[in-house]
DNA sequence: TGTACATCAGTGAACGCGCGTTCACTGATGTAC
DNA sequence: TGTACATCAGTGAACGCGCGTTCACTGATGTAC
């Protein structure tokens, strides 16, 4: 009857997964005040409204729940990064637009945002490792699409992967400056992420040319 | 009689000197395995040795202890910093050595290092902060450094501060990056942040030039 | 130099509290026939 | 369709534990005379 959920899942299996997403909601929540490593399973259970116990059917523990929530966070991340580079326009084009689907991701997906800024250094090597790889598995994509491009003839593999990561760290960077930002210095770190990428985008057209 | 303390500094301030700086040092290595969010008082004050309460004759609480390790931790960096700004030569060899100066800052204080990286975007807001405005202050140094250089000749106040940010987030990218690499790794990472540093130093060659 | 008093870094015991984890349980959902 | 049994998501009580904070204290160091 829940046309939110597969015809194929049953009811019990249906009311799980609501309580997995809602510990999932709970805990991306609470984390925009704290890292990891301090939120308590007892603080996510109390704000969805289940026995602490009830943490154990969905996860393990604290760093299983995060590994959960980079996958979350960094899969809507992936959808934008996707959308960017299927546009083929001119350069200056591509940079303005690639800002604006920062900011728009920025104020859409706060906390996944945070979440991600904030765990990618942080105290849970599991987390921190499935930041990382998922961020490689971007780069290598970004890697992919700039290969493709008139400019990169000539460029070796590990070059264009090299400016890959260029772009993938500036993302990050950009975003996370985003966050804590009024609106007005968000103007302003849009204005400087712009000017940024166009300088790297210079290098990148003189690039083995000098 | 101690000669590593200020001759006027009395024994009772000397010894106090020296508790907390034992607690710094404790909880710094303490956050190599956890956030500062999750350190508490008490493993802390275990570690050095005194009770739980003489914490208390030092910082109000480990928030206080945090912006006091961001002190510590940028300071030696911003010695790193000026050293290697200090010098003058060409473009290559500054590059050459900006890299071998972070490789060699990670390999001396990793876990001051570290501390920065994971705090950078931390739970603590005060430490958060605190690293924010010192690195705003790197920032803005390294802008006066390019300034001052022949290349630099017609670019606007805003431009030259826009490249200094690329190069700062640049910095700390590639020694949180060297942090958690195996020797091998350190390698092909030092490899990288060269052709990435001499790509931005391309585009920066040719801005407002195209 | 000696004495009397003040300062204050560090002590140790006590407190109430919330934590993660375990366990036998309940009762709605699922399955076999 | 109806019945009997199996499954299993979520319960609620219990546990031992380490936490941050308070407090009156001690005794070495500092200061005034």
């Amino acid at each position: 009857m829940n046309s939110s959920t597969r015809a194929t899942l049953g009811v019990r299996q249906a009311q799980k997964l609501k309580t997995r997403q809602a510990l999932l909601d709970a805990a991306l929540k609470l984390l925009e005040e704290q890292s990891l490593s301090s939120l308590g399973l007892r603080e996510v259970t109390r704000v969805v409204g289940v026995a602490p116990a009830a943490f154990y059917r969905h996860f393990r523990d604290m760093a299983e729940l995060g590994v959960a929530l980079v996958e979350e966070s960094l899969g809507s991340l992936h959808v934008m990064i996707r959308a960017v580079l299927a546009e083929q326009q001119e350069a200056e084009e591509v940079i303005d637009r690639s800002v604006e689907a920062v900011a728009d991701h920025v104020r859409r997906h706060p906390a996944h945002v945070r979440f991600v800024a904030r765990e990618r250094h942080g105290g849970v090597r599991a987390v921190r490792e499935a930041i990382a790889a998922e961020l490689a598995r971007f780069g290598d994509e970004v890697a992919e699409a700039l290969a493709a491009q008139e400019v990169s003839r000539g460029w070796s593999a590990e070059d264009v992967r090299m400016l890959a990561g260029l772009y993938v760290d500036h993302l990050v960077m950009t975003a996370s400056a985003f966050l804590e930002a009024s609106a007005d210095e968000q103007r302003v770190i849009a204005d400087t992420a712009r000017r940024q990428l166009r300088l790297i985008s210079l290098g990148r057209r003189h690039w083995r040319a000098a």
